[in-house]
DNA sequence: GGCCGGGGCATTTTT
DNA sequence: TGCCCCGGCC
């Protein structure tokens, strides 16, 4: 962690007072040298989107286009114009990109002038003008953000408080709807009087999703929290409700950029229209082709309909390729054309012509995962590539662990994104709830969590009462704490003395909030609480990684500190590291140690990123299509943008691969490809139609007992007679039982490939049918059939 | 409060 | 199949 330089907390900026700020705007001339130079850099279409600065531009930037080039350039050309860095909005939607791209600035410009920028994700700009303007809209400017976990949490004690079945209002989707109803701009308020949404809740048998709404928003408004909805909702409530407030901001944005525009929702575009309406200095940067958060709230429209919303707009299009080969921005495009929303444009690559598109079809899950490794170790040994110029591309989460377990039986070293981050790590999550309670005590969520972390005898049932005192008298759970007599909480006198006593251990910690720097206060809480003590004495492997992290976090708090000290915070306060962290999340982490492994991801996660050799895997229909969208035009064009974003993730070789059969849910289900193989223009594919032989590991160990079909080409109703073979040869049955097999008998000791070393207890049968039985030292005992297993004789 | 076992369940997840 | 959540038990 860190190591995230993008939040600078300078409210300064905002107050006018910049005279007290450290840093000092340097005049236009003392970069122009370099910008002619960098101008000279761009291609005719990226230097007229980054010059064009007279009205509203959208810019489509295909996969591979230089997009970050273009958004940056386009900064440090307002910068020459005379624009003060203060007075430029730059939004993006995480906060890697935000920080690459302040970098990327700052190499230009100079670290001085790029801190000065608005830059940052939606939420992480927009909370921070919601600390300033909170008392405006009714909350502190202490108010906490809660993460997904949090919210969900909260929703689940609200349902089982509302004594509602949870099987009928999953958390989940209740926590979804509420979602989409924020991303759309509407309240609870808004939401009980919505008769089509009150009637859709009712035909959808979940009446009360409306008084679940209204209570938890409720609730987050006692507890002093927004949500990551809330942010932008509360934005809009904000702006619309205080036309000052509105003018003041749209004032001093001068220019406003927006990064990964096809993502944006509607509380996102309406921010964005409100702040611009009267300048119409804004530049937003996307592709509809990669549009692929829908679920998240992200509407296309906003993109495909800017021209709409912004009249006279320019549309500037980069439509050349500089990622990937011609065969793959090829097999891409005329994938992404069966689409049939979308802007028009036609992306090209002058790089060379490149492999074509390997397609591999295997009879199972399994035989995929090991030919990708297969594939992955013989193209690393052939060519000399890194295993970290490799990424394996899959539509689910669950789809990882086969091809785990095929990387590791290789040794190929490889690493997986999508686990818990590091902020999302329990331990974690409990010392930071600390330092939120301290900075907020009506944090609900936070509460929860230390009321009796460590054990102080607080149990369920009193926290109980408590909540259930905080709901009546319609107040937080601190304040409750604070005078359990006036509320009532009907408590015995021991109890009573641990809930004060809980108190007294936390108020000398909200006192110094405010006094104390951010890594002291940390440090005192984490002792002071028993934390340290806790997780100190816990010797376990799992206890000692637990109290590594908390050290691990006091240092991250150490060097936020540190950087904000160097860049002219005289202090650094908690709230301002809490702010910081609840808006980051697993891509932050760049703890990650950069050393040579293969990547497995989803192809969401993949976005944005590239990989001289990418691997499509589960190319199969209800998987890749995923069978939600099965029945939905818009759906099934977003999950063929998705495999749009696989494919371009390639710079070189892009590999895709289907199984025939495949181990889900419980049980073994057969498959068909999927249907945008077909999408995929022949001429850019190699169809690895004969490659139908599994590995004989594979074969031994989950058999196929029906008869292999005749090849037919999985992609047209005809196989052309081009079709050739693209695997390198495998060793044939005889070659592989051949020479160093030998003659093998009982007792001998063998390694295998994959099972590795063992002692053969029988063997049975003669020739094509001979299989030994053999105990692996650390595989258990397998039957082998000698002409698929390669024996080796060890002695 | 923590551990175990049964049952239900099973996309994607920038903040 | 395996994970997660809940309920029951110590």
């Amino acid at each position: 962690m860190g190591k995230n330089k993008q939040t600078s907390l300078n409210y300064e900026f905002l107050d006018g007072e910049i005279a007290i700020c450290f840093f000092v705007s340097l005049p236009a001339e003392y970069f122009s040298h370099i910008m002619t130079d960098f101008l000279e850099q761009l291609n005719d279409s990226q230097r007229e989107a980054v010059t064009y600065c007279e009205g509203p531009a959208l810019v489509i930037a295909g996969a591979g286009s230089g997009k970050t080039r273009v958004l940056t350039y386009k900064i440090a050309y307002l910068l020459k114009q005379g624009y003060k860095p203060w007075t430029i909005l730059a939004l993006t939607f995480t906060n890697k990109a935000a920080r690459e791209m302040k970098e990327r600035i700052a190499t230009i410009t100079g670290g001085a002038i790029a801190d000065q920028l608005w830059m940052g994700t939606f939420h992480s700009i927009f909370a921070r003008i919601l600390r300033i303007e909170a008392e405006r809209i009714g909350f502190s400017s202490n108010f906490t953000i809660y993460d997904a976990a949090d919210s969900k949490n909260l929703l689940k004690a609200i349902i089982k408080e509302m004594q509602l079945d949870d099987k009928t209002y999953r958390p989940g989707m209740v926590q979804s709807r509420i979602s989409n109803a924020k991303n759309a701009l509407i309240t609870c308020k808004a939401y009980e009087q919505n008769k089509e949404l009150v009637e859709g809740d009712i035909h959808a048998k979940i009446p009360l999703l409306r008084d679940i709404y209204t209570r938890y928003q409720n609730r987050c408004l006692q507890a002093g929290a927004m949500d990551f909805d809330d942010l932008l909702l509360q934005t809009n409530i904000l702006f619309r409700d205080h036309p000052d407030v509105l003018a003041k901001y749209s004032q001093r944005f001068q220019y406003v950029l927006v990064d990964e525009y096809q993502d944006t929702n509607f509380a996102q575009h309406l921010i964005i229209k409100k702040l611009c309406e009267a300048s119409r200095r804004i530049c937003v940067v996307g592709d509809d082709a990669q549009s692929i958060y829908s679920f998240r709230g992200a509407n296309i429209d906003n993109i495909l309909q800017f021209r709409n919303q912004y009249p006279g707009c320019r549309i500037f299009k980069l439509e050349q390729n500089y990622r990937s080969t011609q065969n793959i921005v090829n097999a891409a495009n005329s994938l992404i054309n069966k689409n049939k929303e979308q802007i028009p444009k036609t992306i090209y690559s002058e790089k060379e012509v490149g492999s074509k598109l390997r397609v591999l079809s295997l009879y199972s899950d399994y035989e995929e995962a090991y030919a990708v490794a297969s594939s992955v170790g013989r193209m690393s040994a052939a060519k000399g590539y890194r295993f970290s110029d490799f990424a394996i591309l899959y539509r689910t989460n669950a789809q990882s662990r086969l091809l785990e377990e095929a990387f590791r039986k290789r040794a190929i070293p490889y690493k997986i994104y999508g686990g818990l981050s590091f902020y999302q790590r329990k331990e974690i999550k409990d010392i930071i709830a600390y330092f939120r309670l301290i900075v907020n005590p009506h944090d609900e969520e936070a509460f929860k969590r230390v009321i009796n972390y460590p054990a102080r005898g607080i149990g369920e049932t009193t926290v109980n009462k408590l909540i259930a005192a905080a709901v009546i008298a319609d107040t937080s759970l601190w304040n409750v704490l604070a005078s359990p007599a006036e509320y009532a909480v009907p408590v015995n006198a021991g109890t009573l003395k641990k809930l004060s006593a809980f108190r007294a251990l936390m108020e000398p910690f909200i006192a110094q909030r405010d006094t104390l720097d951010a890594d002291e206060l940390a440090t005192l809480v984490v002792k002071e609480s028993g934390l340290l003590q806790l997780l100190a004495q816990d010797r376990s492997t799992e206890g000692i990684s637990k109290y590594e992290n908390l050290q691990e976090l006091l240092k991250g708090i150490v060097e936020f500190c540190q950087l904000h000290r160097e860049e002219g915070s005289e202090q650094v306060r908690l709230v301002d590291f809490l702010s910081e962290v609840s808006l980051l999340t697993d891509q932050d982490d760049t703890r990650e140690e950069s050393t040579d492994k293969v990547t497995l991801m989803t192809v969401h996660a993949a976005k944005g990123l590239e990989f001289r050799n990418v691997f499509v895997v589960g190319l199969e229909e209800d998987l890749f299509p995923s069978p939600m969208a099965k029945d939905n035009l818009r759906a099934i064009e977003e999950e063929r943008r998705l495999f749009y974003v696989a494919i371009t993730r390639a710079e070189e070789n892009c590999t895709l691969s289907y199984a025939k059969s495949r181990f889900r849910n419980g049980q073994t289900q057969m498959c068909s490809p999927s249907r945008f193989l077909r999408d995929i223009d022949l001429r850019y594919l190699d169809v690895d139609g004969l490659t139908t032989a599994s590995t004989s590991e594979t074969q031994i160990r989950r058999p196929i007992d029906t008869p292999r079909p005749a090849f037919r080409s999985p992609l047209q109703q005809t196989p052309p007679p081009t079709f050739k073979r693209v695997e390198t040869p495998r060793p044939t049955p005889a070659a592989a039982s051949s020479p160093s097999t030998g003659p093998l008998q009982t007792g001998m000791r063998v390694s295998h490939e994959r099972f590795g070393e063992g002692v053969v207890l029988a063997i049975e049968d003669t020739g094509n049918n001979a299989k030994a039985t053999v105990a692996f030292d650390n595989f258990g005992t397998k039957q082998l059939l000698l002409k698929f297993a390669k024996l080796k004789i060890v002695e």
